[in-house]
RNA sequence: GGCCCGGUAGUUCAGUUGGUUUAGAACGCUAGCCUGUCACGCUAGAGGUCGAGGGUUCGAGUCCCUUCCGGGUCGCCA
């Protein structure tokens, strides 16, 4: 059976003693991380969060208790009572902090025993995730994850501290909240009182932050949980953490300035980093012109090059026709690459932008001995000779071709210059490089729905000169919208949002809504509207991505205590689950084997 | 929903062309010995439905089919 505390105080952690506490009693608990039983003599590393002690049981100077140290197993849980001593020259231990000094015991309490863990308790064990996630309790001892989520705290508390000392007040909004169409699906829950009517959780606090803007409170913030019931993905979790902003009287340049503040903060707090500002700013438009991508990595060269003028009246149809219907051609040079892909590597390329919708890829290849390809015999001498010229291809260089769609030559390219930098081991993992996305169009065409869908919501403001464009022209119409980048990852989103009622109704409608729908799903915000609103935009940053790219982890579980496996299931509660049919029944549902 | 990768002692893995015995190794675990270990050491030992089900075969961890679980990804994520 466990023993109890009867009294016992912790002095302090493991390892916030040093040679200076040397002949001090002092009382540690902890866990035993392993112990080296030497018969009369008993060695045991003892844990916490902050690191390790070495704690020594020798049967000549303990009575009864040194029965229970001969017992202590890897996971117990113990109190000891002892002096701290200071070790002698030859069994000092440079590898921990504490390696000085050890704590000679007198007295030991079991609190609690354990069981031998389904794996060990170190930084260096590859165990499955889904046993790891299991034992989730067993896997967040290990020293990397507790320091995952400490600096995860970390971040928060620099944000909540650069906000609140920058008039930012701290506002909840509801969990239970009006269901939404538009963006992503949303998670719902059954009203007992309301049969057959459901909240739901909110994807983010979005027009509830502009309604406190309508309400006067000026500048909101707030860290809190959002859901989205969509597919999950190394980056992407079910439900995770925003930190949420919005300004009134402001315009996009305001905010941003604001937020590089804000980054600056959290970079110096978490990492004691000073980043440069005024940050980089991309439009969309040379975001997706130059990397194929509206979160670009610009850490590394390999740009794209539209070469559709080229091509434009080629007898080869494939890029000429893509050409006319539209879409365009584009070429990465990656540069001195002969040698370093073999025929099978390239075609392992062309199979990799066929995950994006690529029917294929063209490339030369400038060997030594002259091109190799299997495109040029279809092309003019002087349209092979302008494509080198433009790609400023030499010899070693592979240059890759994509035609088609523009979409599907952005996602392509995007991709494939992300999937070579890496091949080629072009990122310097070491730099963070933050940059502003800007001027997004207003919408973006979905040919599966046959309309247009907003790019970011549907009360984001157009920019002020492409206000009239939102039902004439909505292709072209951009928006007062931003996103935050950091190594290739968007890690924040907003804009300036609509405070307009009639630009509000026109957007609504361009979306495709009759003015019932508008009012019957987005009544209450069209109604507040009117009754005098400022300017105001804001900003959300994902914390999870933020804390995962701070830490350098490919995945974001690893920052997040509990969370979901990709079939949206939490492997230690086995969430989720039936309910009673009791449980059932009090929401009018039908019980069902 | 599609595509790719994976599942063999508690853990991490090896297991050749389908055939050497009772499917191995390391770590962990159990027991004994050990007063200066810190990757403690030494000795002995336990531990397996090869994810599950079906099939082919004289013979399946290995080949085929189905299925479950995990990871990555496309779609999806305003």
């Amino acid at each position: 059976m466990s023993e109890f505390m009867q009294g016992w105080k912790r002095t302090d952690y493991c390892t916030k003693f040093s040679v200076d506490d040397v002949g001090k009693d002092v009382t540690l608990m902890g866990w035993v991380q392993t112990r080296r039983d030497l018969g009369a003599l008993i060695f045991v590393d003892l844990r916490d969060r902050t690191g390790i002690m070495q704690v020594v049981f020798d049967e000549s100077q303990m009575s009864g208790d040194f029965a229970k140290a001969e017992s202590l197993r890897n996971e117990f849980v113990i109190a000891v009572k002892g002096q701290i001593v200071k070790r002698d020259e030859e069994t000092i231990n440079e590898k921990l902090p504490t390696g000085l000094i050890e704590v000679k015991v007198a007295q030991l309490k079991v609190l609690s025993k354990a069981k031998t863990p389904p794996f060990e308790i170190d930084d260096d064990s590859g165990v499955r995730e889904e046993l790891r996630l299991k034992y989730r309790y067993l896997d967040l001892r290990r020293p990397v994850m507790q320091n995952n989520l400490m600096v995860r705290s970390k971040i928060s508390a620099a944000a909540r501290e650069y906000l609140t000392q920058n008039g930012f007040i701290d506002i909840e909004t509801p969990m239970l909240t009006k269901s939404t169409p538009e963006g992503a699906r949303d998670y719902l829950v059954p009203s007992r009182i309301h049969e057959g009517s459901f909240y739901a959780l909110p994807q983010s606090p979005q027009t509830m932050k502009q309604i406190l803007m309508m309400s006067g409170l000026d500048k909101y913030f707030q860290i809190v949980k959002c859901f989205r019931d969509e597919d999950l993905r190394a980056d992407r979790q079910p439900e995770f953490t925003q930190i949420d902003i919005e300004m009134s009287f402001v315009d996009v340049d305001d905010i941003i300035e604001a937020n590089e503040g804000l980054l600056a903060h959290i970079f110096k707090k978490t990492m004691d980093m000073d980043i440069r500002l005024p940050l980089k700013r991309l439009s969309y438009r040379e975001a997706m012109d130059r990397y194929g991508s509206d979160k670009p990595d610009t850490r590394f060269g390999l740009e794209l090059i539209d070469v559709s003028d080229i091509v434009q009246n080629s007898e080869f149809k494939v890029f000429s026709s893509v050409v006319k219907n539209g879409g365009s051609v584009r070429a990465i040079n990656a540069k001195g690459c002969v040698n370093k892909f073999a025929r099978r590597e390239i075609d392992s390329l062309v199979d990799f932008v066929k995950i994006y919708g690529a029917k294929g890829m063209a490339w030369i290849s400038m060997k030594e001995d002259g091109m190799q390809s299997p495109i040029t015999k279809f092309l003019s001498e002087d349209e092979i000779s302008a494509l080198l010229k433009k790609t400023d291809a030499e010899t070693g260089d592979i240059i890759f071709f994509v035609g088609d769609k523009d979409k599907v030559v952005y996602d392509s390219l995007g991709n494939l210059r992300l999937k070579l930098a890496e091949k080629l081991e072009l990122i310097d993992e070491s730099v963070f490089d933050l940059l502003w996305v800007v001027d997004f169009p207003v919408f973006e065409y979905s040919e599966e729905e046959k309309r247009y869908m907003a790019t970011h919501h549907p009360f984001t403001s157009p920019k002020d000169e492409d206000v009239d464009k939102l039902i004439s022209d909505p292709g072209n119409a951009y928006a007062k919208a931003y996103d935050i980048v950091l190594n290739g990852n968007e890690i924040g989103g907003g804009s300036i949002r609509i405070h307009d009622t009639e630009v509000q109704e026109k957007m609504l409608e361009a979306l495709g809504f009759s003015q019932e729908d508008a009012w019957e799903n987005f009544g209450f915000l069209l109604e507040a509207l009117k009754y005098g609103t400022p300017p105001h935009g804001g900003i959300a940053y994902g914390l999870d991505r933020l804390a995962m790219l701070i830490l350098g982890r490919d995945s974001i579980r690893d920052v997040i205590a509990f969370p979901k496996v990709q079939n949206a299931s939490c492997p230690l509660t086995s969430a989720p689950s039936k309910v009673s049919a009791k449980q059932l029944l009090e929401l009018g549902l039908k019980v069902t084997e």
